[in-house]
DNA sequence: GAATTTACGTCAGCCTTGTTGACTTTCCAA
DNA sequence: TTGGAAAGTCAACAAGGCTGACGTAAATTC
């Protein structure tokens, strides 16, 4: 057994430990987005539609720049979404009233809708994983995901987890 | 406390914490594609090219249709990334011995090389975070994500798992 | 008050990677 | 010998990334 000085285990950081990891995140991640992808389609929309929804609905009132900045896109691609989404009403752009050259986005209950049902169907797909496995199961996953964040990301992951 | 007729704390199950899951999902799937799209950029390939190289790494000898029923794309996409391999002298391409109608596909030294390059920095990641979690963590890091699977997609991985 | 910077929007064009549909070639197996 | 599976190819298209250039309004700085 591979033992370092202090006397741990190092069996779980083999490269064949570490490729079933890399395979893992590979194939549950698909699973993780098969259900809004499911709903999604045939609407107009796709993941960057839903990506754009999940983020506006966690932080009501969001600039573009935040989002840019959370989504890791440019104003481009971003805007080509965030423009059809206000289009069909489901997201709602104000003036800021302190600083108007932001645009303040929310959510309209059209939109709430949508995010609604697919949020409901991915939360579903997470619940089950988590009852089946366990509250100490679940831990660990989310440390390990944290830990395999950059820098940059795990900041705005932590930042959304705690405030508004 | 939420507590169910079993006993067991419920608490992990609310839609806030499905949520807190949700989002670390998406933040850690960047940072684990991260280093091997910064090491594709400028080269002609990209990630479509890095699961190709994987999965053939992971199967030497594996035809077409293993590696479409992998990777869940379909021929005509994945033709595209693997004509280009196969050019650039990356990926070798044989007609089966004993059904002459399959392709069996190989990393050629060169595509050895490649892969060791973008696994190696992969690996990097996977293993750091690892690291800093414990093997406990880590248990549960790969539980969840098997949860979270299609059935059929789970049915891929554990035949990777396992079998060569 | 003028100049600069910031936030946002937009036009145009490009790339990767996914899709469908239609068609051919090869070759195994009933 | 014929049907169907496996593989490959061509064409066309869409989503969603990207860069570059430009415009405008508002805030900030000099």
């Amino acid at each position: 057994m591979a033992e370092t000085p202090g006397g741990e285990n190092l069996l779980f950081l083999t490269d064949e430990q570490l490729r079933k990891g890399i395979e893992a995140m590979f194939f549950a991640y698909r699973g993780f987005t098969a259900d809004p992808d499911r709903i999604l389609e045939g609407m107009d929309y796709g993941r960057a539609h839903h990506r754009a929804i999940h983020f506006i609905h966690r932080s009501p009132g969001t600039t573009v720049s935040n989002l840019l900045a959370i989504l890791g896109v440019t104003k481009q691609s971003l805007n080509r979404v965030l423009r059809t989404l206000i289009e069909d009403g489901l997201v709602r752009s104000e003036k800021g009233k302190v600083d108007a050259r932001e645009r303040h986005l929310h959510l309209t209950d059209k939109g709430q809708m949508l995010e609604r049902e697919l949020s409901d169907a991915q939360r579903a797909r997470m619940r089950a994983a988590y009852r089946a496995v366990g509250p100490q199961a679940v831990q660990g996953f989310r440390q390990v995901l944290e830990a395999m964040m950059d820098p940059e990301m795990r900041r705005q992951y932590n930042r959304l987890k705690e405030g508004g």
